[in-house]
DNA sequence: ACGATTCTTGACTAAACAGTATACTTAAAC
DNA sequence: GTTTAAGTATACTGTTTAGTCAAGAATCGT
């Protein structure tokens, strides 16, 4: 059970670019920078964003990237559904059905059942986390339901 | 976010074996032919396993795989961890560390409070998931704590 | 208008994972 | 002891993901 690098460092660039909202565009060359990435691979990062509807660019002078909601209103959910996918998603079953056109275990699943769970259970913590909620700047915008992230501890 | 090729189909071999438990070794051929998968992938996934102490072989004729534990005392978390890994681990910050040697992020990283939540919750359910509750056989073995899984439903 | 700055695109290379092929070893059955 | 049905090991090929490169298009400042 993987991350891609995708979702990894496009959440990271994500986070920056919540770290300074509202404080106008950020380069590509600025978010290489301050995450140690060559400003290609941003460049590639941002264009799956952009296309996701995750960040909206201004051209020219001047211009870089901007989120296209605050992030009190941006959950990681969302950005992380955007670089790459669902753990568990209806076409799963379709993917993986060895050397036969369809899943051997159409009728009956005891995998299924499981995969959807843990989903469930990602889902949960996933929708909640806002990006203003990780960069702790949810007081500046809207406040969250719930508890803020930074307050839960793991072990 | 994504399961790997082997996890799934390792646990699907798994699975098989945890049905048929105490009715002999399994020969790779039998599980290539209910999985749907080549020979030669089983065997691969086989030695993964064997090495990860999930099942022990029996060679010559007659021969093949079975469980190195009873279904009941093995969770879905055990087989798991043996075919790939946890999604956020120890080594995870040396591997995402860009264009240089070590993270960017080590003294305040925002994004790995959340992953460890993530693990958490993850773990939680994939730990009580024994093969037994998977193939509804928990009965004939040894009774395990909680609800058994096939008893919760997701949506 | 012009040029500097910045994003945009598509094609390319490299690395990792998925799956295959083949030759070899072990041990039961006779 | 020979045969035969199994697993074991290593190397190989194909496919996907990761990351790079270079040429192009939009916008701002002057």
């Amino acid at each position: 059970m993987r991350f891609t690098s995708q979702e990894e460092y496009g959440l990271r660039c994500v986070l920056q670019m919540a770290k300074r909202d509202g404080e106008g565009p950020m380069k590509i060359a600025d978010l290489a920078e301050l995450e140690s990435l060559t400003p290609a691979y941003v460049a590639k990062l941002m264009r799956v964003l952009r296309k996701g509807g995750i960040v909206v660019s201004v051209r020219g002078q001047s211009g870089g990237y901007r989120l296209a909601r605050p992030p009190a209103l941006m959950s990681v959910a969302d950005v992380l559904m955007v670089l790459d996918h669902r753990l568990y998603e209806p076409a799963y079953c379709q993917e993986y059905t060895g050397i036969s056109p369809s899943c051997v275990h159409m009728s009956d699943c005891s995998i299924r059942a499981l995969w959807r769970r843990l989903e469930a259970s990602l889902w949960h913590v996933l929708d909640k986390a806002t990006l203003a909620d990780l960069v702790g700047r949810e007081r500046e915008t809207i406040v969250q339901l719930g508890a803020p992230l930074h307050a839960a501890r793991v072990s």
